[in-house]
DNA sequence: CGTCTTTGACCCGCGC
DNA sequence: GCGCGGGTCAAAGACG
């Protein structure tokens, strides 16, 4: 779950941040190791002052990129620290003996009552987040180790805002599914639907469609279980989403956190399962990516570091 | 005609 | 054991 930071030895860019050196970029200097070559010998003052001021900037760019890289190795330290803390702090918490994992089969009643909360973005998710942790009781420790265990399916919530009057239940969402049942449930005087995915006929993918019972223009999407096909459209959805929350996920490399832990604050639990969420992980990557590309600075600074390896490359090639 | 939706019946787990 | 409630099945109808 290396987010942060991938394998550190691969991922080296050695980028150069601040005010872009666009004219460097535009027209990239020589290799740097051909500074240092007999083979590289200018023939006037002009190319000779061109070069002095190449290297100048190509000198200023690596100690900006030293900064850089020590100040990412430091948030890398302490990525890597607070991470095995929360390891530590899972294998302490939530270590289920063999008789409580020879349990019985998981209660699909259970398990949707236990679905832990991540909060997406700012915008109107918070009363959502407040009004789902009312409904639901703090999970007892024992309760949440049974939750742990018996949960297999991945369990996705989605909170859409669709027009109030619009009464019908369909999410564009990209995928094509089957309508195979409704229910109007207790808790909700909205009908639930209940779907499968018909995009493959192997593909175990349920969802359950519902309106909110505070609010009638929100409908909550719940996932359950992962596609075993690929996205058979672009498009995500139509419907602006507000919020998502997740519970546990299939197997794999899961955190286990000790909810009834009150050291463990609620925000912290929330952070740990954005972390593991890998959609999130993938909404989190392509925000970043967006809001990087749109910074000039980043680009240029970007253009810089790749053309400067290209030709780092081709010096080692070359020279070879 | 094939696919999808509707909807009542049925199944099953849980609590009492 | 019984009732309740959520989830699923499957027949019938709608639709393109």
């Amino acid at each position: 779950m290396d987010l942060v930071r991938g394998p550190r030895s691969s991922l080296n860019l050695e980028l150069s941040v601040g005010p872009g050196p666009i004219d460097v970029m535009l027209h990239p200097p020589p290799y740097q190791s051909e500074f240092h070559s007999n083979r590289y010998s200018p023939t006037n003052n002009k190319e000779r002052n061109q070069t002095s001021v190449l290297e100048a900037k190509l000198t200023k760019m690596n100690e900006e990129n030293k900064i850089l890289s020590e100040q990412l190795d430091m948030y890398y330290e302490k990525y890597m620290t607070l991470k095995s803390k929360i390891d530590d702090r899972t294998n302490n918490c939530s270590s289920p003996t063999e008789d409580q994992q020879n349990e019985a089969s998981p209660s699909k009643k259970r398990r949707t009552r236990n679905d832990l909360i991540i909060k997406f973005n700012n915008t109107g998710a918070e009363r959502l987040d407040e009004a789902f942790q009312n409904e639901s009781p703090p999970p007892s420790q024992e309760g949440f180790k049974s939750y742990l265990e018996e949960i297999k399916p991945k369990v996705t919530k989605i909170v859409m805002q669709t027009d109030p009057a619009d009464s019908s239940l369909v999410v564009k969402d990209g995928y094509q599914w089957r309508k195979y049942g409704q229910k109007v449930t207790r808790d909700n005087p909205s009908p639930r639907a209940y779907f499968r995915c018909s995009f493959a006929p192997s593909c175990p993918v349920k969802k359950k469609v519902q309106r909110s019972a505070e609010d009638k223009s929100l409908i909550v999407v719940t996932y359950e279980g992962e596609h075993n096909h690929g996205h058979p459209s672009t498009c995500l959805s139509e419907n602006r989403v507000l919020s998502c929350y997740t519970a546990n996920s299939t197997s794999g490399s899961t955190i286990t956190l000790d909810l009834t832990q009150h050291g463990l604050k609620p925000n912290m639990e929330r952070a740990c399962h954005e972390i593991q969420n890998q959609e999130f992980q993938t909404v989190l990557v392509k925000q970043m990516a967006s809001s990087l590309t749109k910074d000039p600075g980043f680009t240029a600074a970007l253009a810089n570091a790749i053309s400067g390896k290209i030709f780092e490359n081709f010096s080692d090639v070359s020279l070879d």
